[in-house]
RNA sequence: GCGGUCGUAGCUCAGCUGGUAGAGCCCUCGGUUGUGGUCCGAGUUGUCGUGGGUUCGAGUCCCAUCGAUCGCCCCA
C-alpha cells in the first residue's frame, strides 16, 4: 500500500518537544510582562462568522482569508458563513463592541492566539501565526499619554526576550495625511496609496520611491513628490524631528494636531524612563492598514532588517464603528511571535528547552516497581516533574532515552542502593552522581 | 495573482560529456556483569516528484505536469 507522506501544509510551523518548551517560554515571557503593565486577558474564537469579520476590510486582506463550512453545508450547496480569523483587531473590535455594558473602561486586554492568513508563504511569512496583542479601548475618548505607553510595553518585552537590539520606530499619521493636503494630494484613496510607497523608504532609495510615487495610480509631480520626500525623509533625534516639523511652518490643521499628539508622545515616553537608543520618531513610518489615524508603531530588529517589523500598531479613533453607534477610540500593538520566533531560530539564538520532565526514575530492577512508584509519587507530590520507566530495558537504553529527551536527571535504584536505603541521583549534564538517602530524595531536588 | 531557481534514502546532499544508485547524519543492534552524550563495528532505508518522448540503454537529454523555494504585491 502506498504510504501518504507525512508533512505539514505550507505555511505552518510546527516544533520538536524542546523546541516547543524554549517556543512556549517566550509566549509565556510576553504574557507575564503584558499582565505586568495591567492587562486582562481574552481570547476569541478562531473562527468568527464571516460577514462580521469581512465587513471592514474588503480588497487585499478579502482574499486571503479562509473561510469555513461543514461538509453537510458544502453538499447542500450553501456559501461559507463562517471564517478564520486574521488578525486580532478586528474580533476585538466585535468583542467590544457585543461586551460593551460589561467591560470596565479604560479596557486593556491582551490576546494571545493564532491567525490565519491565506497567501504565499514564504521565509518568515506564515498562513498560520502567532499574534501577541495589547489594546486599549477608551470610551468617548483615550488621551494620548495612552500612545506612549505602549512602546514602554514592547521596550519591556523586548528586553526580557533578551532578542538582541532593537528599534520601536513610530510616527504619527495626521503629520502625514496634512502634509498631503496641504499639497493638493486630496482623494483619501491616493492618499493611501502614498503613505504605501512612502513607507517603503527604510528599504528602497529615494530615487525608487519617487518613481513609484510619480507611477501609475498615484501620478505625482516631480515637485510635490520631492517635496514629500524632503519633508519625511528626515532623520534626527526626536526633538531634533520636532523642531524640522515645526520648521514647517505648514497651515494645516491635520498637520499641527499630528506634531502636537507627536510631541505628547515623546515627552510621555521619556517620563515613562524608555532609553531614547530603543525607538525613535521616524517620519516614513505610515503601516498599510487604513483603519490606523493617529500614531503608528513599527519595530525592528537591529540584526534582522531583512525581517520587516516583528511588532507593530497604532491608534485607531473609532474601530468599532461598524458595529456600534459609541464611539470606542484605541490604541494597540502586535508582536508577530512566529516570525520573530524563526528569525531567532535563523539566527541561533534559540537554544532549545530543558525537558519538562524533570527527573526520570529508572527502573534497574523489575521487582523493586513498587519502589520506584513510590519515589515517583513522592517526587510529584513534591511539585517535581517525575516520569517512571515502566518498561523493563537495559540500563543504556534508559541513559539514552533519558538524554535525548533532555531530561536532566536520573533515579537509580538497584539491590545495592535498596540495601543502603538510599538512591543514586545522576546528572545527565555534568555526569555526576549522588547518593541520596531515600528519605532526603523529594527534598534534593527542592532547589533545583 | 505575476516573475526567477530547484525536485535523488527520514534529513543534508554527491552522482563528470547518457551505461543497471552513493556518502554523511539520523535510526536499530553490538563492543559481556547496573550507566547516556565521544569512539569503533554491523545493519535497515530509495516507484531517482509524476507522465510521456529520444535512445540498444535515461537519475543524467527533450516536452508536459505537479510540488517546493526565492522575489514582486501585501503584510506580523
Amino acid at each position: 500500500m502506498a504510504l501518504i507522506s507525512p508533512r505539514t501544509p505550507p505555511g505552518t510551523m510546527e516544533l520538536l518537544p524542546r523546541r516547543q518548551v524554549a517556543f512556549q517560554r517566550m509566549l509565556d515571557t510576553i504574557r507575564r510582562t503584558y499582565e505586568r503593565f495591567g492587562f486582562l486577558p481574552v481570547e476569541t474564537p478562531v473562527f468568527e462568522v464571516a460577514d462580521v469579520l469581512l465587513s471592514k476590510s474588503g480588497g487585499e486582506t478579502e482574499k486571503q482569508v479562509y473561510f469555513v463550512q461543514s461538509t453537510g453545508g458544502i453538499e447542500q450547496g450553501h456559501k461559507p458563513d463562517l471564517a478564520l480569523r486574521f488578525d486580532l483587531t478586528v474580533p476585538l473590535a466585535r468583542y467590544v463592541a457585543e461586551h460593551e455594558r460589561d467591560l470596565a473602561f479604560p479596557f486593556r486586554r491582551y490576546q494571545i492566539q493564532r491567525v490565519y492568513r491565506g497567501e504565499r508563504a514564504q521565509k518568515g511569512r506564515y498562513r498560520e501565526f502567532y499574534q501577541c496583542d495589547i489594546d486599549v479601548i477608551g470610551k468617548d475618548s483615550l488621551p494620548v499619554a495612552y500612545d506612549a505607553e505602549m512602546p514602554a510595553v514592547i521596550h519591556s518585552v523586548f528586553t526580557a526576550l533578551d532578542v538582541g537590539p532593537f528599534t520601536i520606530n513610530f510616527n504619527n499619521r495626521k503629520i502625514l495625511l496634512g502634509l498631503f493636503e496641504a499639497l493638493g494630494i486630496s482623494e483619501p484613496e491616493r492618499r493611501v496609496l502614498v503613505l504605501r510607497q512612502v513607507d517603503k523608504l527604510d528599504k528602497l532609495s529615494r530615487e525608487q520611491v519617487l518613481e513609484l510615487l510619480a507611477g501609475e495610480g498615484i501620478g505625482l509631480a516631480p515637485d510635490v513628490a520631492s517635496q514629500v520626500l524632503d519633508m519625511i525623509g528626515f532623520a534626527g533625534s526626536a526633538d531634533a524631528t520636532l523642531a524640522h516639523l515645526d520648521g514647517l511652518a505648514l497651515d494645516n490643521d491635520t498637520f499641527r494636531q499630528g506634531v502636537a499628539e507627536l510631541r505628547e508622545v515623546v515627552t510621555a515616553l521619556q517620563a515613562f524612563g524608555v532609553p531614547e537608543t530603543h525607538w525613535r520618531v521616524n517620519l516614513s513610518i505610515a503601516r498599510g492598514l487604513d483603519y490606523y489615524t493617529g500614531t503608528v508603531y513599527e519595530t525592528f530588529l537591529t540584526n534582522h532588517p531583512g525581517l520587516g517589523s516583528v511588532c507593530s500598531g497604532g491608534r485607531y479613533e473609532n474601530l468599532a464603528g461598524l458595529y456600534t453607534k459609541s464611539k470606542l477610540p484605541g490604541v494597540g500593538i502586535s508582536i508577530g511571535f512566529t516570525r520573530l520566533f524563526y528569525a531567532l531560530e535563523q539566527a541561533g539564538i534559540v537554544q532549545d528547552g530543558p525537558s519538562t520532565v524533570q527527573v526520570l526514575v529508572t527502573q534497574f530492577d523489575p521487582s523493586l516497581m513498587a519502589d520506584y512508584l513510590a519515589i515517583g509519587a513522592e517526587l510529584r507530590a513534591a511539585g517535581v516533574n517525575t516520569e517512571i520507566q515502566l518498561e523493563p530495558a537495559k540500563p543504556k537504553k534508559q541513559f539514552a532515552y533519558a538524554d535525548k529527551a533532555g531530561i536532566r536527571y536520573a533515579v537509580i535504584m538497584g539491590p545495592d542502593e535498596k540495601a543502603r536505603g538510599e538512591v543514586t541521583v545522576k546528572d545527565m549534564v555534568s555526569g555526576e552522581q549522588h547518593a541520596v538517602a531515600r528519605a532526603a530524595l523529594a527534598g534534593w531536588f527542592a532547589g533545583k
